[in-house]
DNA sequence: GTGAAAGCGCTAACAA
DNA sequence: TTGTTAGCGCTTTCAC
């Protein structure tokens, strides 16, 4: 029984493995680092001694003594819709082979609570920081400014960013969407959203909508709005209510797809011809749900590229240096008229009405 | 202009905190971590001055001294499906209130990866570990062993966990499936699930599902295997493959929901008779999908339960210490026959195959 | 190619 | 109630 390791009460150090290796703590960091020149029959011996000991290193001593830690803090509202999930995913593929690592905070779509995870991971010196929004409270503005790394706000660009900016325009992408629903020649639009107030990017959606209807001399004939989870059934219900409500309507204008495809379905199950009788569209681009009966109008806000780009970001200035200049990317909003939109006139002129 | 406060070029440090307040560090410390009496006034005065400065404590600094660590490392295959935010969303609940802070991983389904991710995240020196499924590496076992802090493996309990295990049985998952879908009165059952090999919760379902079948003297008649991500679309793509090979198929079970929601989509534009002349049935129990022409039959997967619970064994852990007692928790599968699947002879034997 | 000494920013333990 | 001292486990820097 002379090899049984007993369970350590104490975690191992670099110590323990130097002594057990007969070389000086430093040498050993050397190799567990890949760094400096350590010759090769040192290295093989540390590193088989590390190994059966089962050494893991300390990065809490290692990020104070070098000052640096890789990781990467990335603030997002919610995980329970499915953007955000894609927007991680995307971050993942672009810190993938950095060494960097992303740790991520929920802010609940609430600035007090975005300001505690903010503060909260600040504490741990992050070496970069990706935020959803362009919208934090005060403090959360000073705290970001005064970190010192690289911030980047995802999602929108309509705003003052802090440093730099991945996202789409929301109010372009509801005023496309607007402006295809008015060539279309869709007259009675109806809007269904969520009612958080603190949804800056649906709201701006919505504003950009409202906006481009009226240059097209048509506005938001009825609204309908919920709180909670968006599922199916969330959709089929206010799509019900609106058309109870206002049976006239001839198009629904959805602040995210999983809604608009409730709502497909419940027209499809009331007999309503789509998109004769009455068009649908969603936002977001939700690859999960191509297959419904009818393809959905949506807008897809390139959830996985904005990832993707902001961790680049984040690599390249945690390469360079942080006196990296701040980037401003704003991707088009890739509106795509399914088969729930008609594509009526859809060559037709930018901003004049045009009927089917 | 005398207030205005140039960006610091090197981080805040409690060192400035003391001496623009005029009290000591250890003092200072002692308000920012609201521990040990300190005197109201001067309490204050701190606070205004570390609020002042825009002061953030340095958690990597601290947690070497103090040797305490407010994170947990959850580690998790995937981001992508929907099945692991809502896991997530109970571990964020379980955690509320307690100081400590979830810290993500993923592991894409990946033995080796998975080790990586685990040793990243150990040498974090984390208060707890949370990791999904029993299966793992050899040297992933050695680590969570060696690691010293609590350990919960989540999602499946059919195997022998590290420490402690929170989640439900998918062989007893599938196993009920299959007897209900006997007692139905269905007889051609086809399957259809993932090619991924590392997916053990969902290959474990599938021999609990053919043991039950056989116990009933039935079997599976086809099958058809995916890989790549699970939407409507590819349940759509499969259903139509596996009915063109076997028309006679009377039963569908399906990996998850998302893809036996497309198989719902098909056999509806189909013309089929569903659950008359052919039956589905998938599995996790997404509320998100509540709201399709007819409910699916499904198995609740108990996510967020898995969650919450998890999350509560490692804070009541980091509480009472290491030396808690591991607890073994198997939540039961919720089985519910929605409108796709016949509620034949539910009430009948338990497993004995009993005609409609 | 290897080692010794100093210190990263904070907190535990003790002293006053 | 407040302050002093001695590290936490590693990496930096410099010496050999």
């Amino acid at each position: 029984m002379t090899h049984a390791s007993p369970r350590p009460r104490r975690p191992l150090t670099l110590r323990d493995v130097s002594e057990a290796s007969g070389v000086s703590e430093m040498t050993v960091s050397r190799v567990l680092r890949n760094t400096g020149d350590v010759s090769g029959a040192t290295r093989a011996r540390v590193l088989a001694v590390a190994k059966a000991l089962g050494y893991v290193p300390n990065k809490i001593a290692g990020s104070l003594a070098s000052q640096r830690v890789n990781l990467v803090a990335v603030i997002i509202p919610s995980l329970s819709n499915m953007v955000f999930p894609e927007v991680l995913n995307g971050i993942n593929a672009g810190l993938e082979g950095t060494g960097l690592q992303p740790v991520v905070g929920v802010s609940r779509y609430d600035p007090a609570h975005e300001e505690k995870v903010l503060y909260e991971m600040l504490s741990w010196r992050p070496s970069g920081i990706i935020i959803a929004g362009l919208e934090h409270s005060q403090a959360a503005r000073a705290m970001l400014r005064a970190a010192d790394v690289s911030v980047v706000e995802i999602m929108d660009v309509d705003g003052e960013p802090v440093d730099s900016v991945v996202g789409i325009s929301h109010r372009r992408a509801g005023a496309e969407m607007a402006q295809a629903i008015a060539r279309a020649g869709y007259r009675r639009i109806g809007f269904l959203g969520t009612t958080m107030p603190m949804d800056h990017r649906a709201r701006k959606r919505f504003e950009g909508f409202t906006g481009a209807l009226a240059r097209a001399g048509l506005e938001v004939a009825d609204q309908e709005f919920y709180s909670g989870g968006s599922g199916l059934l969330k959709g089929r219900e206010m799509t019900r209510a609106i058309l109870r409500r206002s049976p006239d309507l001839d198009f629904l204008y959805y602040s995210n797809d999983m809604i608009a495809a409730g709502g497909l379905l419940h027209c499809v199950d009331a007999g309503l011809d789509v998109p004769g009788r009455i068009g649908l569209a969603g936002f977001n681009g939700i690859e999960l749900l191509d297959g419904l009966p009818l393809a959905l109008a949506t807008t897809d806000a390139c959830r996985r590229e904005i990832g993707e780009k902001a961790a680049a970001i984040i690599a390249r200035a945690a390469e360079a240096g942080p006196a990296a200049r701040p980037e401003r990317i704003a991707l088009a909003p890739r509106l795509s008229v399914g088969q729930t939109l008609l594509r009526g006139a859809l060559g037709g002129g930018q901003d004049s009405p045009v009927g089917v």
